[in-house]
DNA sequence: GTCTATAGAGGGATAGAC
DNA sequence: GTCTATCCCTCTATAGAC
């Protein structure tokens, strides 16, 4: 019987790996410290040690869970072999959007560990075999016959993701207010469909405009 | 008379702010190490500080050079009144793609540096002022009167930006051959001004298949 | 499992000779 | 201006008591 686990805090093994989650986050690898991981747990310097073994260590762990993130829930989207192109990128947009209003600093986190040590992520290499062999791949193949797919899926991932990236940017130079950001991407999220549809030369989705089913 | 100062390299301060830049590039602020940057340029430590004081201070040198980089040839164009949005869609690919090329990993460099510490970037704000009260933004106000022009400035800056952001991943996962890059940016380069036009509902330029001047 | 104390290495900065 | 040697602090990791 485990039954008062959830009250107040996980065991010290969570929090710990909580912790390193944002502090991982915010700081990036090199200035994180573990010591401040550590007292943001609410624990020591030698129970890290004692979990993790090492820095680098639970770095990976955390940094494996971050990455996954960003594709578990899509993978089975892009994947549905019953879905229409127009469905796929209302979802798309719907998944994301909700994931990063979450988590908004995760994609610059990610995209940076990645570009300052990429040999950390060959064994990644399974997401892009099921991103690039996906049915939504297929669909835009097909879709425009003469333009490789590769530039729609990066278009459209842009279209929903580059906010995020440059929230810093608008946000440190005063571009858009804190509470207006969340506004504006809660727009795109409906516009982002509708403009990759524009470009994709499709009618749109049956409730909006177009004909049958 | 200072004939032969090209001679081989240059000062012993212009190649540490050039190794230095390249060294913060590759690793980040944390992670890079001024005992490298030294041993880069071909000196030392002491020379090190002697020239720049502290790590601190070299590094908010060179980045605001960087940041620079990021606006300097692009505000010219934003601002000019004689020229259409067809133009101005055209010359903001060929800038930016020119200048990623030759530069690929700034955009997440400057980018996360900004997210990890954005006090340090409250001095930037004249850039967004810029851009934001440019003739460019006015132009796609009225053309879409519907949308706020920013939704519009950052979905094209995304199509030509993105792909380098991106870029670590597509090729830490295998996606794209670091070639075949290349070739993929230089179809963007026509591809995105041609996108854009499309969202924005204009006939496209005078060369290609609109009607007059 | 959890803690205190400390070993050990690395990196930023400076002193001082030339 | 340029160098060698070194100081000193910070951070990771571990030893060892409870």
């Amino acid at each position: 019987m485990e039954q008062e686990k959830e009250t107040q805090h996980q065991n010290s093994e969570e929090r710990l790996k909580e912790a390193a989650r944002i502090e991982f986050m915010r700081k990036g690898y090199a200035a994180a410290k573990i010591r401040d991981i550590a007292k943001a747990a609410d624990t020591n310097l030698a129970l890290l040690n004692y979990y993790f073994r090492s820095k680098e260590n639970l770095f990976q762990i955390v940094m494996a869970e971050n990455v996954d993130k960003l594709f578990e829930n899509i993978l089975p989207v892009l994947n549905d072999s019953n879905t229409s192109l127009e469905v796929k990128l209302v979802l798309i947009s719907k998944l994301y959007t909700k994931m990063l209003l979450d988590e908004p600093s995760l994609p610059i986190f990610v995209l940076n560990e990645i570009q300052t040590n990429p040999e950390g992520f060959g064994n990644q290499i399974r997401f892009n075999q099921n991103v690039m062999n996906s049915h939504y791949i297929t669909q835009l193949a097909e879709t425009d016959k003469d333009t490789d797919p590769i530039h729609h899926l990066i278009t459209y991932l842009g279209m929903i993701l580059f906010p995020f990236v440059m929230k810093p940017v608008m946000q440190a130079t005063g571009a858009i207010l804190p509470e207006k950001f969340t506004n504006m991407i809660k727009q795109r999220e409906k516009l982002a469909p509708v403009w990759m549809m524009t470009l994709l030369n499709l009618p749109g989705l049956p409730s909006s405009n177009s004909v049958d089913v």
